[in-house]
DNA sequence: AAAAACTGACTACCAGTGTAGTCTTTTGGG
DNA sequence: CCCAAAAGACTACACTGGTAGTCAGTTTTT
């Protein structure tokens, strides 16, 4: 079988992060927003109802219409995204991911800050574990 | 439409990963090994074969059955599968990726080893850039 | 040579995702 | 109260990737 019952796709995440920006949000609005890429109002309302039936939205009834919310925050959406990749794709290891990062001169200058401060934090924090338990 | 058309699935990668190990390779090797993994031998076939048609792989015929090489080294498509993911799911930004670190246990400490080498060389290499041009 | 085993081309089917039309129902204005 | 506009449920279709069967042509064994 494809992919895993509980995964999301390019566009459905496009989406939910548009929801995640507006909550509680119509789909209206949200088809609105996303016509400026050609996409169809009906487009939206399915995306948004395989959304809800995959849990990521909820919705409820506001003076005639529903509006849209989302279950999981914006972190808790993108460490799913990230960890279904690592480990469907790259085998569980983030080897393939560094790689990429240096052969590649993907990373802003902000980027790079934002990874010194994360080895430093990560670097505390084994150091911590190791003399407590 | 779903995803562009040059990108690579899961199991596509796992058999283009067992390429890359053995090659070149007959579909019979490559369809033994993932026999332990329940696939039968043309579904391997197809498999090979479509990765053939997306260029990911050639094929010479070598006494009577053919046998199959890569056509980029592992680096480069693991490169592309990561470019790809950053590009299409995060939106060009790493930043989902790094909160992924930190928030999540999921470095080894090889990994996070492997982390602070890399940090140390991007950063050496900007400092150089940044002293020429 | 005849049978058995192997190879590869083709065809097929399913589920997931992207996309959107139709049609019914609901609503908000006159 | 009636009707146009909006909203939502349903249905549908295409393409990809995962999976595999059939069958014909080839090679290898007795």
């Amino acid at each position: 079988m494809p992919p895993k019952p509980e995964s999301i796709g390019q566009e459905e995440l496009a989406v939910l992060q548009f929801v995640h920006d507006r909550q509680p949000v119509t789909v209206r609005e949200v088809a609105e927003h996303f016509a400026s890429q050609g996409k169809a109002r009906t487009t939206i309302l399915t995306v948004m109802e395989r959304l809800r039936a995959k849990k990521f939205l909820t919705r409820k009834k506001i003076g005639g219409t529903f509006a849209y919310s989302p279950k999981l925050d914006r972190n808790a959406v993108m460490n799913g995204v990230v960890g279904d990749f690592v480990r469907n794709m790259l085998g569980g290891s983030v080897s393939p991911f560094m790689a990429w990062m240096s052969e590649t001169d993907s990373l802003t200058d902000d980027e790079l800050r934002e990874l010194k401060k994360l080895v430093r934090n990560l670097d505390k924090e084994r150091k911590e574990k190791r003399n407590d338990s």
